[in-house]
DNA sequence: GTCTATAGGTAGATAGAC
DNA sequence: GTCTATCTACCTATAGAC
């Protein structure tokens, strides 16, 4: 392993447990196993270090999502591989939301500038136009499409961001609590479908 | 105004906007318009600081929300008032939720130990309790009663975690995402009951 | 109670030997 | 490229005058 690669899994390790403020050069210094002054050879400084991180963990969500979002699977399905594929991504990193949560509201600005001008930035509008699509033809109830897109990404990723909370409220350790959110899959993407099909009666 | 009050109401506004690593005692001072050495003599240190606002912030929540939990309203009206007080929490401390999240991630065990055996720590139960009595008697159609509570939290609170983001991809400025948030409290509640109501087919 | 001054410690960053 | 040593700045906390 590289040292350009083992800096930058260290920094990820602690810049995702600590946040930026409370993460030290030193420590990432010693989980890298490398000396401090190396890092500022190969990361200027501990700015750019970060950023490296952050990217890193952009880019490694960002296509999956936007993937399915894009897709060209009937409403339904997409809602179902939508929800599966992400908290299929959550379930494998089920730290990095908080840590993206929170620098991006310690910087909004530059978070909007750097990821939302980027390629990869999330894209909805054609999940969007889709609903629209079938509230029209009647096909589901009427709904505000911009609103059901943030119930399902709300139902998938906060119950990673406090997972200590429901943790705590549902007495539940860390293995039964990630068996807990496999079970989830199912029930969000039908909680979804079953608010948003036509009932006759 | 009473210093210890204006130190407080000082702290808090610091603490919530920079998270605990980041907010310096000398800010807060300025912001308080006193000198740091009495930040010290009212407060013996950073972190006893900090805790005094942290559960300030964590008890103007909780009852409010319990109380809802708690109340005797048959289970749509408890989902409405639910959604509808929550979000208006929320809509007054737009800031404090992931203030709260973030913190409570960085020190877990410490969280648990003083909130949860807190009296007034969130308690879902008689909530719980309740959707399944009325799973049992057909009213509502089958769904985990834990997985439906989480549901309404997460689609209450996340918006307001993750609204750089949503800001961002709806193209909102603050003002009309707030006003998006006031809509939102009607959409979330139908959401949950079109879900859950039984269909006759 | 409120201030000033400063101690004491720590963090990021640089210089320079190898 | 990698290390050690050190500089400089900053931050929390305390001491002590008023």
């Amino acid at each position: 392993m590289e040292t350009e690669e083992k800096i930058l899994a260290a920094a990820k390790e602690i810049f995702i447990q600590k946040g930026y403020a409370a993460a030290r050069m030193q420590e990432i210094a010693d989980k890298a196993e490398i000396n401090k002054g190396l890092l500022h050879y190969y990361f200027k400084n501990k700015d750019k270090l970060f950023s490296a991180v952050f990217m890193e963990a952009f880019h490694k969500f960002a296509p999956r999502i936007n993937k399915i979002f894009e897709s060209d699977f009937p409403l339904f399905e997409k809602i179902e591989s939508f929800v599966d594929e992400y908290m299929d991504i959550l379930l494998e990193n089920p730290n990095i939301p908080k840590f993206v949560i929170h620098e991006m509201n310690q910087k909004p600005e530059e978070f909007i500038n750097t990821i939302m001008n980027n390629k990869d930035r999330p894209n909805p509008m054609k999940l969007i136009v889709q609903v629209q699509s079938e509230v029209q033809k009647g096909n589901i109830r009427e709904i505000n499409p911009l609103q059901l897109v943030i119930n399902m990404i709300s139902m998938c990723v906060f119950p990673f961001v406090a997972s200590p909370l429901f943790k705590s409220i549902l007495q539940m350790d860390k293995t039964t609590y990630l068996q807990f959110m496999q079970l989830r899959k199912k029930e969000v993407s039908s909680f979804i479908i079953e608010s948003i099909r036509v009932k006759n009666e």
